[in-house]
DNA sequence: CACTTGACCTGTCCGC
DNA sequence: TGCGGACAGGTCAAGT
């Protein structure tokens, strides 16, 4: 899914096209996907769009709508102008060239000034409505900061890595509760970034490692969202483009490939379950 | 406590 | 061409 510069780039992008705007109808094709009863939402005027983590926040008023891509979930917005087919930018692919709605799509709501989708080619995402402020806190209660808060401080990370402190790196990043919003790409490309192996215990960082992973997250992220995001195969901008950070990837799906840095072979090896891309020589 | 596996789904890609 | 298996951005529960 989205990672948080990908969620973040889909936020400004709502958030400019939908707040202030009400939501004439909703239609859910898939109910699963949908928590609580959707048709609580007609009439409802968007007073808010935000993210925390890697949840997507709509304020309605009193009551919220948070949405979850997870893996493969896409919001696309069609102007009313340009009728069911987004303009897609870089290299359509079979499945999301599809005129909208297609079988993927599973959520359609209405606005005055066009469409969104919801389409989840998986599944794994969902919507889920919450009637107050305490309904919403319990459903975020468990992240961690986020990298660009004062809370997220070197030594709130010093102590966090030395508390879990047998953890391997790697599992530490994609844990939420740490700091909220990496996923798999954005932890392989920090671990390359502060020169560190992901199969490292975390209480085995000196004090330089430590110091440069810090200041590695929030110089990931920005590039990343200077990029639109990543765009690995589904995930695409709400106007259907693709996010080109893999352009500048270091290390993220570059398995086989000369490191930018020193020209040996990018390496993958599972870690925390997952693929786990790193330089053998850059990387200690 | 920390790690792994499986589950949730569907599609793509690779080797035989 | 077809088939089986591995793998894919996330997260949770259960087992080791």
């Amino acid at each position: 899914m989205p990672e948080l510069p990908e969620v973040e780039t889909i936020v400004l992008a709502l958030k400019k096209m939908l707040v202030g705007q009400k939501i004439l109808n909703i239609e859910v094709r898939l109910s699963k996907l949908f928590h609580g009863r959707a048709s609580e939402l007609l009439n409802q005027k968007i007073t808010d769009i935000s993210r925390r983590g890697k949840i997507i926040i709509w304020q309605l008023g009193d009551c919220y709508l948070i949405i979850h891509l997870k893996m493969t979930g896409q919001l696309i917005f069609v102007p009313s102008s340009l009728g069911s087919r987004p303009v897609i930018g870089g290299h359509p692919d079979k499945l999301y060239a599809l005129p909208l709605p297609h079988q993927y799509t599973h959520i359609i709501v209405q606005f005055a000034t066009g469409t969104l989708y919801f389409n989840d080619l998986r599944q794994f995402g969902w919507w889920k409505l919450l009637p107050n402020d305490a309904a919403l806190k319990k459903e975020i209660d468990h992240f961690g900061p986020e990298y660009d808060w004062p809370e997220f401080s070197l030594s709130y990370f010093r102590e966090k890595l030395a508390t879990r402190g047998k953890s391997r790196i790697k599992s530490l990043l994609l844990d939420q509760s740490i700091v909220a919003g990496i996923g798999n790409i954005y932890a392989d490309e920090s671990i390359f970034c502060a020169g560190v192996l992901p199969t490292r215990q975390a209480g085995s960082l000196s004090e330089g490692e430590i110091n440069r992973l810090y200041h590695c997250l929030p110089k990931i992220f920005r590039l990343a969202l200077d990029h639109g995001g990543t765009s690995s195969r589904d995930y695409r901008q709400i106007d259907g483009s693709q996010g080109t950070f893999l352009k500048v990837a270091n290390v993220y799906r570059r398995t086989g490939l000369p490191c930018r840095v020193c020209g040996q072979l990018i390496r993958v090896a599972k870690v925390a379950g997952r693929s786990s891309h790193f330089c053998p020589n850059c990387q200690k």
